[in-house]
DNA sequence: CGGACAAGCTGA
DNA sequence: CAGCTTGTCCGG
């Protein structure tokens, strides 16, 4: 008799089954985590073995496993999906997914050797990475321009290492490094019964729920990147979930970062580097003062930008506009979409709604002419910003966004985008932030982290201060200290200010929060009530905000409360 | 989630 | 009251 959790989320609970003798593998028993397929109230449902040898309940009629598909996470892994159920107010059945293999796998292979090809490079480890990796735990701050390699082999040299990136790229080409090393890799998810049969791994967020046979290190690349976190509830965290389970596996883990966040920093000890190797791995930074200009001309390139626009190299300029478009009219009658109380032109910052930038009036997006509601772009801040680059430039701007991702850019040597752009392209001799001010005031508790986040990874088109990168802020709030930290390679100056700014606020990691949304949103905080350590605000469009002192509050609320049927989201840690 | 079954609604 | 829709329950 085997305990089955069926694979479906809304039903979270476990049923019992038979394992008929045809169906256990010959020479082999059914195991816990292995995949199923059950009956189940009249339908065929996959489903994972949580336990074996049980007893079921008396009364209840046991039928038959339908079929043993294959090997899944292990046990130590459904426990860390049981946990992160809790941690995240979520379902086990999306993280048991996330820890099985993309298609069946009947049996393990041998634990995976060195690639094989010519003579492994021996493991040469830094010492100052293996003093990283010697500690229980550690944060390091490691410039945007330093190669994490070191690290990399570290966490190798002691074993099967869990290793994450926050992009699947990036984790190939690692993988690719490891083997030239002589280290025997597994990419996730695509080879998860190599990594099972027992080796490294890379990969990215869903790498945190890959299987591993004798958990050596984890080691986080990145750890700052937003891409780490899971949007769709339940809103898990790579990062959260590598740090529990090297806790359980006591082993070391340790989180590297070129700005690392304050949640990193409340978990470890910060290790950095001197101020010299923190400088050499930060570009050259020209801070422009866009105050010091004529109001009336200032567009968006200053003077100093043009004159680095006439130099040599690869220009790639950054332009985070807020909101969809600056400029619309009525695709049926031309009509611009103006503001009813005070003319102005309205933009639309949310679908279905226009929003007045003089006056703050909203309005439902249709055409006060002919009440049309199909209305269309005339200046998306990009296609704007890239036709008047190119008159300044005088040569072909391509513009770069997150629609052109994975498509091949057109040569050229000026590149105009959203932060999609430092994505893109490569390397650049220039990186310029035309409108940095968007971001250092983005109305998101985490602005200044996000704003260094992005400077750190332009810093990477320009590789350190001896390559002779520029790297252009240009602002109005040349004192702040996003633009300081990137001025002096010193990312402690925003760790320092925003760790204030958030504890006198109560901001995360001085509070856990969770936003509470949906039709059934009411009824859910109805049945939370007002537990001790928790605090209830709003609703606010809609949604509830909860702040609780620490996860364990918070979580252990989420979970004394039963979810009422309907529509619910519930996400603990919101980016917002 | 989705099948089973009951209760409710409609039209002849 | 057949034939259909809608709602609620519950799964081994």
């Amino acid at each position: 008799m085997v305990r089955v959790l069926p694979d479906v989320p809304a039903i979270d609970r476990e049923f019992d089954y038979a394992v008929p003798d045809r169906l256990v593998p010959p020479g082999g028993s059914v195991l816990v985590g292995d995949v199923v397929r059950v009956d189940l109230h009249g339908r065929r449902v996959g489903g994972w073995v949580t336990a074996v040898g049980v007893e079921p309940p008396a009364g209840v009629t046991v039928r038959p496993v339908a079929k043993v598909s294959g090997r899944g996470p292990s046990a130590e892994l459904l426990d860390l999906a049981g946990w992160a159920a809790w941690r995240w107010a979520g379902r086990r059945v999306p993280f048991v997914r996330t820890a099985s293999p993309e298609r069946v796998v009947a049996r393990l292979p041998r634990a995976a050797a060195g690639s094989g090809q010519g003579a492994p490079v021996p493991v040469v480890v830094d010492d100052v990475a293996r003093d990283a990796f010697a500690r229980p735990r550690a944060v390091v701050r490691l410039p945007p321009a330093a190669d994490p390699f070191p690290y990399v082999l570290a966490a190798a040299a002691l074993g099967n290492a869990l290793i994450l990136t926050p992009a699947l790229g990036a984790a190939r080409a690692l993988g690719v490094r490891l083997r030239r090393a002589g280290v025997g890799v597994a990419l996730l998810p695509r080879d998860w019964a190599v990594a099972a049969g027992g080796a490294t791994v890379v990969g990215a967020r869903a790498a945190a729920w890959a299987p591993m046979e004798g958990l050596a290190a984890v080691l986080v690349l990145d750890e700052h990147d937003e891409g780490y976190q899971e949007e769709r509830t339940p809103t898990w965290h790579a990062r959260e979930v590598v740090v529990e389970r090297a806790r359980r596996a006591g082993v070391p883990c340790v989180l590297v970062s070129p700005c690392p966040t304050l949640e990193a920093q409340a978990w470890g000890p910060l290790l950095a580097p001197s101020r010299q190797a923190e400088r050499a791995g930060w570009p050259v930074v020209d801070v422009v003062d866009r105050r010091q200009e004529d109001p009336g001309r200032a567009g968006l390139y200053s003077p100093l930008l043009v004159e680095r626009l006439r130099g040599a190299g690869r220009v790639v300029c950054v332009l985070n506009r807020a909101g969809r478009s600056r400029l619309l009219a009525c695709a049926r009658c031309g009509e611009l979409a103006r503001c009813e109380a005070c003319g102005a032109s309205v933009g639309q910052e949310e679908p279905g709604t226009l929003r007045c930038r003089s006056c703050a009036t909203e309005r439902p997006a249709l055409c006060l002419a002919c009440h049309a509601t199909v209305l269309k772009n005339l200046r998306a801040g990009i296609s704007r910003a890239r036709e008047e680059l190119e008159a300044l430039a005088g040569e072909p701007v391509v513009e770069v966004s997150a629609s052109t991702a994975g498509t091949d850019l057109p040569a050229a040597r000026v590149y105009v985008g959203t932060e999609a752009v430092l994505h893109q392209v490569p390397d650049a001799a220039v990186v310029a932030f035309l409108d940095l001010d968007q971001e250092l005031l983005a109305p998101r508790y985490r602005a200044a982290e996000q704003a260094l986040a992005l400077i750190a990874r332009a810093a990477r088109l320009l590789g350190g201060r001896a390559g002779g990168g520029r790297l252009v802020l240009q602002t109005r709030l040349p004192q702040h200290e996003v633009v300081a930290a990137a001025l002096h390679a010193d990312p402690g100056r925003v760790a320092a200010a925003d760790r204030e700014r958030r504890r006198a606020l109560g901001n995360p990691p001085f509070s856990a929060t969770a936003t509470v949304s949906g039709a059934a949103a009411e009824a859910y905080v109805a049945a939370l009530g007002t537990p001790p350590g928790v605090d209830v605000l709003g609703p606010r469009d809609g949604a509830w905000l909860l702040r609780a002192t620490d996860h364990r509050t918070l979580c252990d609320a989420l979970a004394a409360t039963t979810r009422p049927p309907g529509r619910l989201r519930v996400a603990v840690d919101p980016l917002r």
